[in-house]
DNA sequence: CAATAGATCATCT
DNA sequence: GATGATCTATTGC
């Protein structure tokens, strides 16, 4: 693909038999960490449901107590719970009456923290996934985006709490992973806290919800 | 192009 | 009763 065209080739970059043969799984321990560094880290690995895949490039940091702008910041409710829990967990969350968000759980147990997912570049199970979302018309506008890419993927409430670290829900990470530019910029659609730099994406990639 | 309205419901005031 | 970590269609320049 050259750079700054869009692409309506919906082949598979890649068969999900490969992609699970050159990457492995992330363990528990790479999200008891700051949630900072592993929003930073989630990019470029692999989110996998079923048989559709995509590689993560962009996401937000949700922090706990200061950030207002954080479900957690309001305390420990039945829907926040899961923050409060051990990490390498989903926080899937309905929104605007239309849209699910999904989020990982950072931070060691007791310490709330997420990672919003906010665009996935298609690799595997596309054609699965156009059929989820029939209104894309463009392969970029198939997962870009933290509504859309749920759509896709098939990912609802029912993930909440579901351990991302196995399962049909889990996060992959390739064993050589290509390298990439981090970009860093304020949170996207928020209200408080709006200027702080939790927002992270992989430079100069098309499927980057803005550039 | 940019700006805006509408859809629609879990959660909290 | 208002709000919100969104997306889409439509209108207007």
């Amino acid at each position: 693909m050259k750079a700054g065209a869009t692409s309506t080739d919906w082949s598979d970059r890649i068969s999900l038999d490969e992609l699970i043969r050159t990457s492995r799984i992330l363990e528990r321990s790479f999200y008891a960490r700051p949630t900072v560094e592993v929003a930073r880290d989630l990019l470029g690995k692999i989110l996998v449901h079923g048989h559709s895949a995509g590689r993560i490039v962009e996401t937000e940091a949700y922090l706990g107590g200061e950030d207002r702008a954080a479900h957690a910041s309001r305390g420990r409710t039945a829907r926040t719970e899961v923050l409060f829990g051990p990490p390498g967990h989903a926080y899937v969350f309905f929104i605007y009456g239309m849209y699910e968000c999904l989020n990982l759980v950072a931070e060691p147990e007791g310490t709330p923290g997420c990672v919003l997912i906010r665009a996935l570049e298609p690799l595997t199970g596309i054609a699965e996934m156009r059929r989820r979302r029939p209104r894309a018309r463009r392969l970029e506008e198939l997962a870009s985006g933290p509504g859309r890419l749920t759509q896709a993927l098939a990912i609802t409430r029912r993930h909440y709490g579901a351990d991302v670290t196995r399962g049909p829900l889990v996060v992959r990470a390739l064993v050589d992973e290509p390298p990439f530019r981090v970009g860093v910029s304020p949170r996207i659609g928020i209200r408080h806290c709006a200027d702080w730099p939790l927002r992270f994406f992989i430079e100069d990639n098309r499927f980057v919800s803005r550039p």
